[in-house]
DNA sequence: GCCATTCTTTGCATGCAGTGCAAGTTTGCA
DNA sequence: TGCAAACTTGCACTGCATGCAAAGAATGGC
């Protein structure tokens, strides 16, 4: 089904674009190179790069369209005796244990992305998404109602918050520290209700 | 100074491309509006469109380019004796009053960028540069190293996730609600550290 | 192994976004 | 009143993004 050759061919191609788009930006910028460069390293025709991406920025973030589902799917995933809070700091471990591993794409994405405020933008649209369906995982979880509770909302938003408070330094670090333990460090500050720190 | 005749033609140019880009959107949608459209409810040439704003999200979103460093502004305006968390607050409440007052350019904008992903990315980004403005003023208050210490930034970072959970959830009550009640709702949350809430 | 079906790639044409430049117009100030 | 600075506008150009239709490649039944 899911292994025929016309679909490892899309996720080549796929794959190809957007590593294409990613060191291509990272060499000359976001504005020094078009569509037509990205599309020649990856060995396709221009008018194909649309059929992948809809735009420029998201072959260079190169956005999992099924992230959102896999997220949620963490999430829901977790022993029913977790707290929501718990359970996301769960799929944020593992999440992390997955980014740290990759050496390279990784780190590359979001020095791109630093270098890039446009792309943050486009980043967090990405993420909105991720941030609905989680949303309703919550809901479900903790007996409270999207859209008239704050509780799942708000977390949902606040976890990416944190994704990207650490990930951020992470980057500042030069990806020299541990990912899953800047995770954690920012989980304690969110869940000791942000006390100020000691001087 | 900035009541000359030329500063506040500017500031009326600006304001009426940014209503003349709101409303048109929210009638036609994102994609059924052009800049010419746009330029042409503002009674200026499509060029002049350029001079006020880089893009056409810009322009339907209006963004104050001032707002960054009101926002810090107000922050360090606080009383010394106040945590951090307290000014934020603070500065929080300050603004949801601001915004409640506008009965319509608010509402308007909120709806417009809650039907438009691709307009909150944009905004998002543009609070970015707020968050790491606030942030410096954040790490002055707490003896903290923005970079090196989490809690400047995840402070400002989720600072914005809360203002943005509350606005969301002001349009969904359709603005019925009081801004200021919902972003202190929020705040409450955080503040316990997001604890499950009672079933 | 062959063929009809289905999906993918590609080229072409088109419209709009966004920018640099230079000329024309308005404003501020002496 | 007249000069300098700031603002507006038209023109030209590049690049993004999409629809459409024809050509090419993979799939499954026979």
């Amino acid at each position: 089904m899911t292994s025929g050759l016309r679909e490892r061919k899309k996720q080549a191609t796929r794959l190809a674009l957007h590593e294409a788009a990613l060191r291509l930006v990272a060499e000359r910028g976001l504005d020094g190179v078009s569509i037509d460069d990205i599309a020649e390293r990856a060995h396709v025709s221009p008018r194909t790069f649309f059929n992948y991406f809809p735009s420029k920025d998201d072959a260079v973030l190169g956005l999992d369209p099924g992230a959102p589902q896999h997220l949620a799917g963490l999430f829901t995933g977790r022993p029913a005796e977790e707290s929501a809070v718990e359970a996301v700091r769960a799929v944020h471990r593992k999440m992390a244990a997955e980014m740290a591993e990759d050496r390279e794409l990784w780190p590359l994405r979001l020095t791109v992305i630093d270098a890039h405020p446009a792309l943050i933008g486009r980043l967090v649209a990405g993420f909105g998404e991720s941030e609905r369906v989680l949303a309703v995982a919550i809901a479900e979880r903790t007996g409270t109602r999207v859209g008239i509770d704050v509780y799942p909302s708000l977390l949902a938003s606040v976890q990416a918050c944190v994704m990207r408070t650490a990930l951020h330094r992470w980057l500042a670090t030069d990806f020299t520290a541990s990912l899953t333990d800047l995770v954690d460090e920012a989980w304690d500050v969110v869940t000791a209700g942000l006390p100020a720190p000691p001087r």
